[in-house]
DNA sequence: TGTACATCAGTGAACGCGCGTTCACTGATGTAC
DNA sequence: TGTACATCAGTGAACGCGCGTTCACTGATGTAC
């Protein structure tokens, strides 16, 4: 019974594949706003009606383009913190993984992090997958404060920021670490990306030259304040 | 011969009003994408063809929405400044107002700091208006600094940020201020943009709640690594 | 001040394009007995 | 193992939509003498 089942099954998830790939190049030929269902089929050569058989709607075909962006997003992060374990050398090796995978696929970075895609509401569906990219801060601020050099604003925590913290403390996983320590990491990780848009997006046009070592003070300075001695 | 003239011109110039006034509450509605000359001229009452004489192609209009928007944005900012002394106060009055400014002009804010339109290439005409908005940070941290009480990071600069210090310098007017104080402002200024993208584009859903809190945190945060105390 | 001409504004029809989605259909693949 | 039926994949035509832009035109406004 499966051995038979997967035949069919088999050439439905490769062309599920096949098509999330075509309109995957389509993306970085054009923007999300371009893409369309019969532009895909046509690259796949197949009739623009089939398409529906696979993804009903051309939001559905959408909103798989966008779990895969923020998955190929966290896959990045997460191989270039592995095998570092100083927290500071962590926080700069995620920060260079994310400028470096916007800069070689902008359109999918404008589709997660940029305006929203007119007429398309997002579904819960993306949710986890835009949560896996921020958990290796998580990971190495906790492991940071559990050495102890991890610097926190002992400044008090008003009850509304606190009961943010405190959802934010669930979505990270990292129990022991202080309402501090969480807020000023949303100020650290927002920071990274208004930098990666403004230089994406054009912002630094004939003002800014050396890219690389401007992203790479930011990072030192953001780091800083999310308590990291670096 | 001025009198007589006017009369035509002041209608021309009524009508571009007119048009840009309904592109934007188009753009309002709908976003930038789904933008279209025969939307805006059906709001005027008007027959599709007769837009090209005012806006030639719907990139022209495009253009002069971007640059509306900018101005706008750098009014709001520079009213929420006006007549305050201490730079501190400053900064988060113009940290406040962009994040205002944006939640009440969602598109509009992302039309200049989103994701570019598709197809649509800004000419130099909008680099102008852009760099109207940044002016009154420049002016907050030359007084401060004028005024001694401005941190200034003492690490050495590399000749290729030194460089674009320079240029930084120049497009703010501020001949005084140090190259570390320039770079550091990059980073609160990219810092102040990506905290609200965040928030606009629905980066916080579910997940912060506290949200003018949360951003005045994150401007005292990025405050203090411009150098001013807070 | 009055007339002849030039410029400009707005009309209406048309061109050619691409899009998402539906639908009845043929033929192949899978399932149950 | 073989046959009858059910499910699924892909086809091709069609519907209805909105778009940007061009073009020859009428009529109004401006200019020069």
């Amino acid at each position: 019974m499966n051995a038979s089942r997967t035949a069919r099954e088999r050439a439905r998830a490769e062309l599920v594949a096949e098509i999330t790939a075509a309109a995957r190049r389509q993306l970085a030929d054009t923007g999300a706003a371009a893409l369309s269902m019969r532009a895909v089929s046509r690259e796949l050569g197949m009739v623009s009606s089939a398409l529906h058989r696979y993804f009903p709607t051309r939001d559905h075909l959408l909103t798989a383009l966008i779990v895969q962006s923020y998955d190929a997003l966290a896959d990045a992060i997460e191989s270039a913190v592995a095998g570092r374990t100083d927290p500071a050398a962590r926080w700069r090796a995620l920060a260079h993984a994310i400028r470096n995978w916007a800069l070689a696929h902008p359109h999918e970075y404008a589709l997660i992090y940029g305006s929203p895609v007119p007429g398309y509401r997002a579904p819960a569906d993306t949710v986890p997958a835009a949560a896996r990219g921020i958990a290796p801060l998580g990971r190495l601020l906790a492991d940071a404060h559990a050495a102890g050099t991890l610097a926190v604003d002992p400044a008090p925590v008003a009850a509304g920021p606190a009961a943010d913290a405190d959802r934010f403390r669930a979505a990270l996983n990292t129990p022991d670490l202080p309402d501090q320590v969480l807020l000023a990491a949303i100020t650290a990780w927002t920071g990274l990306f208004g930098h990666v848009s403004f230089e994406l997006f054009g912002q630094f046009e004939k003002l800014l030259e050396h890219r690389t070592a401007a992203f790479d003070a930011t990072v030192v300075r953001l780091g800083r304040i999310a308590g990291l001695r670096t």
